[in-house]
RNA sequence: GGCCAGGUAGCUCAGUUGGUAGAGCAGCGGAUUGAAAAUCCGCGUGUCGAUGGUUCGAUUCCGUCCCUGGCCA
């Protein structure tokens, strides 16, 4: 089974900068694992690679989908499992880089076999819940799917929503469905986790960040995304970390010092979740990138993976 | 300098007719199967500004002092 690389880690841990500078020595292939990032338009709040650095090393699963657009796990596989060939054809190697855990987990277990989403559904269940209540949408899951209620908490409603359209469009419980997942790409996925040895030291790197993407004109970016007029706080896109408070601030519901500080606070809990998957992986493999180690450590890492794809 | 209002969790504040206190936010831990940068769950000991006094007992009442804001000189 051919070895894939995965760069992941929490947001602001230095994942893309470790990237390029393995791509100036090795015949590279960036393949971005990052829900925001997938948006055009959406690019200094998501810190996208420049397009100076795409024109020399190739990158992939970014600016693939419009901001009113979706894009999902299954959207993710589906494209990995068809890019990984064709690196792999050109003799390059393929490196799985992003933070975006849902979609890394669904990489590595697989997904199961279930209907996607259907926007007609959602909408007609999302205002049955709005005026029942999501504790009656609940107690409606538990009345068809016992298992799935029992996961689920009545206050969470998007994944009741979720279980309630699995259930209505194919009349098999979620649960039942979800039992049968197994992994479906021919691949392992070598995980490198890169995180700073100190939460203190996440954060700094978070706020500073955040003021660099502020200087660079990220209040402009969310102004044009506004003025497309297409676009509302519930869309995907712009429920991204710092999009939504920068969003709301020029939608005249607080002012901008809050936004920022509301923006900052909701990157450094993105980080923690992301670190809460991480290390709920028993195989993932931790390294500083403050470390001097770190870099030489995955280079060699990839060396030998470049090895044994041109035996 | 005088008068008034404050000083309680990292922040904003509530409260205790005297029995050592609790919300929101932040923070921390967890869940996570086609919206996931989403969505949701759990976690609250802090010299109640300092110091004396009254009291069985003071964060609460009284005195003095310190700090902050406002008004008056």
């Amino acid at each position: 089974m051919q070895r894939v690389l995965v760069l992941t880690g929490p947001t602001g841990a230095g994942k893309s900068a470790l990237a390029e500078s393995l791509a100036a020595e090795l015949p590279l292939e960036i393949v971005s694992c990052d829900s925001s990032q997938v948006y055009r338009s959406l690019d200094i709040g998501t810190a996208k690679p420049s397009s100076a650095v795409r024109a020399v090393v190739p990158h992939h699963l970014i600016d693939i989908r419009e901001p009113e657009e979706s894009y999902s796990a299954g959207n993710f596989c589906a494209d990995v499992a068809r890019l990984l060939p064709v690196i792999h054809a050109r003799g390059h190697v393929p490196v799985i880089v992003g933070g975006t855990m849902l979609y890394l987990r669904a990489l590595v277990r697989g997904l199961a076999q279930l209907p996607r989403a259907t926007a007609a559904l959602r909408t007609a269940i999302d205002a049955e819940g709005a005026e029942r209540g999501w504790p009656a949408m609940h107690a409606e899951l538990r009345g068809v799917d016992p298992a799935a209620a029992a996961r689920i908490h009545p206050n969470d409603p998007q994944r009741i929503q979720r279980a309630l359209e699995v259930y209505r469009s194919t009349g098999t419980p979620i649960s039942v469905l979800q039992s049968q997942t197994t992994p479906t790409l021919p691949y392992a996925f070598l995980r490198i986790a890169i995180a700073p040895a100190s939460r203190a030291k996440l954060h700094v790197r978070i706020e500073r960040r955040f003021a660099a993407m502020l200087r660079a004109g990220f209040v402009q970016e969310v102004a044009c995304l506004r003025a497309r007029g297409n676009l509302t706080a519930r869309h995907a896109s712009i429920r991204s970390v710092g999009y939504r408070q920068i969003w709301a601030h020029l939608a005249g519901e607080c002012d901008l010092d809050t936004a920022v500080a509301q923006a900052v606070a909701a990157t450094r809990q993105l980080a923690k979740r992301q670190l809460t998957w991480l290390r709920s992986d028993p195989d993932a493999v931790w390294l500083d990138p403050e470390e001097p180690a770190t870099l030489p450590t995955v280079r060699s890492q990839l060396m030998r993976l470049l090895d044994s794809g041109a035996r």
